[in-house]
DNA sequence: CCGTTGACCCTTC
DNA sequence: AGAAGGGCCAACG
C-alpha cells in the first residue's frame, strides 16, 4: 500500500498537458475526498518533476505565492501549456478540468 | 504512541 | 459579495 503522498504523485503525473486539476480532485481519486490537506502537504513534499503546477484551488485560483514563487509564475507556466485564464485572475476549470467534467469514474467507491 | 502541522475546502456571519 | 472560522485526514517528530 503505497502512501498518499505517492498516489498523489502518480495522480499528479497522470495528469495530461493542457489539463488542470484541483486538490479536491486529487484527494478524491486518491480515496479520501476530505483530504484535501494531504494533498497540497504532500505537494510541498513532491519532488522535481512532478507537475505540481497543474493543482490549483476548487475555486480555480491558483495556490499561495509561496508555491513556484509565486502566483504568476505559476499562471506563466500554466499559459505555457495552453491552460487559459478567465478575465478574473482565475484559471478557466470549466475548460481545462480534469479527469473530466463527468468522467467521474468509480471504480467501486464507498457503499 | 500522541501531539502538532499542513501548497485545502466548505459553511456561516 | 467579501471575509472569517472551523473541520477534516494523514504524515512527521
Amino acid at each position: 500500500m503505497a502512501t498518499f503522498p505517492e498516489k498523489i504523485y502518480e495522480l499528479v503525473r497522470q495528469i495530461p498537458k493542457g489539463s488542470l486539476a484541483t486538490y479536491g480532485q486529487l484527494a478524491l481519486l486518491a480515496g479520501s475526498p476530505r483530504a484535501a490537506r494531504i494533498v497540497g502537504a504532500a505537494m510541498y513534499r513532491a519532488p522535481a518533476g512532478l507537475p505540481c503546477h497543474r493543482v490549483i484551488y476548487s475555486n480555480g485560483s491558483l495556490c499561495c505565492d509561496q508555491a513556484f514563487g509565486g502566483k504568476a509564475i505559476q499562471r506563466q507556466m500554466l499559459e505555457e501549456e495552453g491552460i487559459t485564464f478567465l478575465p478574473d485572475g482565475r484559471a478557466n476549470l470549466k475548460e481545462h478540468l480534469w479527469p473530466g467534467p463527468e468522467k467521474a469514474e468509480n471504480p467501486e467507491r464507498l457503499f
